[in-house]
DNA sequence: AAATAGTACTAGGTATTGCATAGTACTATT
DNA sequence: AATAGTACTATGCAATACCTAGTACTATTT
């Protein structure tokens, strides 16, 4: 059994909720919301972020534009929907009950 | 986007974490441990649970034992081993991680 | 006694997503 | 021109929650 495995099978379900919340308090492009979410010690790559966001974006929760960068190449930012907001509401929803379900499970005598 | 998706989504690594403290507390069948959890409000079916157990029984994480029951078929007990005490305390460090993240992340103002 | 219901467990297949990897492209620096 | 840093796209894999089908045991009903 493997933690780095679980922490990773963890994280599935719960960076779209991350992903939401962090857009709708700013716009941001891929690399920033990386940044953003290593400061917080949520190691995400490359490979897990842009289908993320294009699955978001498919599914009308998101929305981009894309600017040029006078460092390196153009940027895509992303920025969240009305959709996404309502979304992210239920989201909300659904992590505080889940979190509290498993702390009432998992709390230690 | 299907919120039933992403709740299941969010509830995979979580479920051992789970069955792994409740097991902690006091042995059980699948059926105590799927009713144990439906209490919390967390929904789990058969097809999850079983090959769960069986994983981390495979894992040394778990062990079992056959009783005899007086109002059915026969039952697996499982426990918790030594092995398993110890990673369960490292789930627990990994969710109190995740959490703290996830919420720092999501903090609306 | 046979059929049905309730209960418990096993097995196989599917959908979804985080991750690994390969590749393209833009700009700045060497 | 080559290299480095940066940004994005595409593809395939591993793992797990879930669905479904099936076997088996005991109690209850027909």
């Amino acid at each position: 059994m493997n933690l780095e495995n679980t922490k990773a099978q963890m994280r599935k379900g719960i960076l779209e909720y991350c992903i939401l919340a962090m857009l709708k308090q700013q716009e941001a492009y891929a690399s920033e919301l990386i940044r953003g979410l290593k400061e917080q010690r949520l190691l995400v790559v490359e490979g897990t972020i842009y289908p993320l966001l294009t699955r978001l974006k498919n599914d009308g929760l998101l929305t981009y534009r894309w600017e040029e960068s006078t460092s390196g190449p153009p940027r895509k930012y992303y920025m969240i929907t009305p959709l996404g907001r309502d979304f992210l509401g239920e989201l909300h929803k659904s992590w505080q009950e889940l979190t509290a379900a498993v702390n009432e499970l998992t709390t230690l005598d």
